[in-house]
DNA sequence: GCTAATTCATACTAATCTTATATAGATTGA
DNA sequence: TCAATCTATATAAGATTAGTATGAATTAGC
């Protein structure tokens, strides 16, 4: 039960823009550099971030990425949304007719409440929190 | 970011352990056809509970599987620990060593934290709460 | 307008993990 | 003894992940 590399370094793309995000466009090189990240796989995960909307990009020379949101509306909980295929800890919380006995499955329950518990931690997790070297934060 | 069938399946043998345990020794050919999971598969999976001391087997004709320990003291955390090759959210947050970034990765905490979350829901739920049809329970 | 810097898009690949299945062996009740 | 049952290891197909490659599109600056 692990975490993409997607989701852990869509987080750190993010936070990175966040910390740069005085300095105009920040090229993909420099966040290779900064993140230890290849660039080719930089470049295909900032895609699902643009479409988001939550990275707006500058083509051309001296063009770049710059953060479209506020760092303390991004919540982990959309990151992780974005990168993961599945979200759910188990398919047939939202797919219940993947698995013949979903009707009256016990476990199942179990596990929508754990994905649940989960989310409302990482949806109370901003990249603002993650930004400036203070977290756990004081909220 | 899901669980594995084994962790999945791992639950309901024990559940469906828990629903026959007072009918002795359950074989593995029952439980096959009440959860729907292969013969040679569950084999496969019992293996771990018994090592764990969850399950105790007996051999022979007549034998089968025998829950080991009360329901109300088996978790989804164990089961989960057990099944799962990780068992936190990603590599890093038991193994820093693994990412040269760990030693000030904000990030890192973050994933921690909510690992710890989704583990004490998981820990707080046991197969006492799952055996009788009345989850969730009024606990 | 040319050129170089940069992002954008798609396709491909290698490795790993998952989910089993197969085969052979060990134990034991009747 | 033998048949039912559990035990152990090996194998394999398929899916997923993580990353690379190739080339096209855009645009600032000269």
């Amino acid at each position: 039960m692990k975490l993409s590399t997607r989701s852990r370094y869509g987080t750190r793309i993010l936070v990175d823009l966040a910390r740069n995000r005085d300095k105009g466009p920040v090229q993909i090189g420099e966040i290779s550099k900064r993140q230890d990240i290849s660039v080719k796989y930089l470049e295909q995960l900032i895609r699902p971030l643009k479409k988001a909307k939550l990275v707006s990009s500058v083509r051309g020379p001296k063009g770049g990425h710059l953060l479209a949101e506020k760092p303390q509306n991004i919540s982990l909980g959309q990151v992780v949304r974005l990168f993961e295929g599945q979200s759910d800890l188990v398919e047939c919380v939202s797919y219940p007719e993947k698995c013949p006995m979903s009707d009256d499955c016990q476990v199942r329950l179990a596990w929508r409440d754990a994905t649940a518990v989960l989310y409302e931690k990482l949806d109370a997790t901003t990249i603002a929190d993650l930004m400036n070297g203070n977290y756990p934060g004081e909220n």
